[in-house]
DNA sequence: AGGACTGTTCCGCG
DNA sequence: GCGCGGAACAGTCC
């Protein structure tokens, strides 16, 4: 269930176990993960870049991109895995497994250079460089929704789920509700600069082999997602959760600005 | 037992 | 035609 943090730092696993070795086999192992292009010729073909794009992870080989999006469940990790969807055999170090219960996850094939036109309208990245109140502003002018459903627009700003939506909203001090329009050029430089600080602390828990995900590994930077009912670190008023576009939201009603 | 879940897509309705 | 909401995908956990 991984948003941009996770999503990059199973990035950088698959970049140290992947990157400049050789792909000897893609092993298929469910006809439903999407497509593997070609078959992988004898002798194998090179891993040349492995790269983030929202929340997809691209591996760019020769005469083909594959484009891996994790949905819920779905994860990278060290072979060889009971119940793996697909299984990458290289010419050093062990398989690499996609493991994904839910089987949400998708595996697809496009020519190289075509990952963007292969991927649904995307915003520009908020993360690594160090962005600013006046540019996030500018990607989300003339949204009028309700601020955390706005957040997780993929079509604006790349990477937002929705627990970086919510913990962002709280950080910012700044209802979910809050109708976008109404944010504050000092509201904005807050969202900028703790959305960056987030993702600097989700990315600082998953380095290791396996990404855990919050559910797994306990205890992640997270000050209100899953806390109903639990005093507000700030404030100590019982934080809430609430219902927006069909997906939980959790927030303190005290000290978050509506 | 029943509902909730960190993502996306599709369909129907207004 | 567009935007929104709900359903669907499917398994696990509480």
């Amino acid at each position: 269930m991984p948003e941009l943090p996770e999503v990059e730092g199973m990035g950088r696993n698959l970049r140290r176990w992947t990157e400049g070795a050789r792909v000897l086999e893609l092993a298929w192992l469910d006809p439903r993960l999407g497509d593997p292009g070609p078959p992988i010729p004898a002798g194998g073909l090179p891993i040349q870049r492995v790269w983030r794009r929202a929340k997809y992870l691209i591996l760019s080989l020769p005469d083909r991109s594959w484009i891996l999006h994790f949905r819920m469940t779905g994860k990278v990790v060290p072979g060889p895995r009971p119940l793996a969807r697909a299984r990458l055999h290289l010419d050093r170090g062990g398989p690499v497994d996609l493991v994904d219960p839910r089987r949400f996850a998708t595996w697809r094939s496009c020519a190289p250079g075509e990952e963007e036109a292969a991927l649904p309208p995307l915003g520009p990245e908020p993360w690594p460089d160090r962005r600013d109140g006046a540019w996030w502003a500018a990607c989300f002018a003339g949204a009028r929704g309700p601020l955390k459903p706005t957040l997780m627009r993929q079509d604006r700003v790349a990477g937002i789920g929705n627990i970086l939506a919510s913990e962002i909203c709280w950080r910012a001090a700044l209802s979910p509700a809050l109708p976008t329009d109404r944010l504050t050029a000092a509201d904005w430089q807050r969202v900028a600069a703790e959305a960056h600080a987030l993702i600097e602390e989700v990315l600082a828990h998953e380095t290791g082999e396996e990404i855990r995900f919050l559910h797994e590994g306990g205890d992640g930077p997270f000050a209100v997602y899953g806390r109903q009912g639990e005093p507000c670190l700030r404030c100590g008023a019982v934080l809430a959760r609430s219902v927006q576009a069909g997906r939980g939201t959790w927030s303190c009603p005290a000290c978050q600005r509506g």
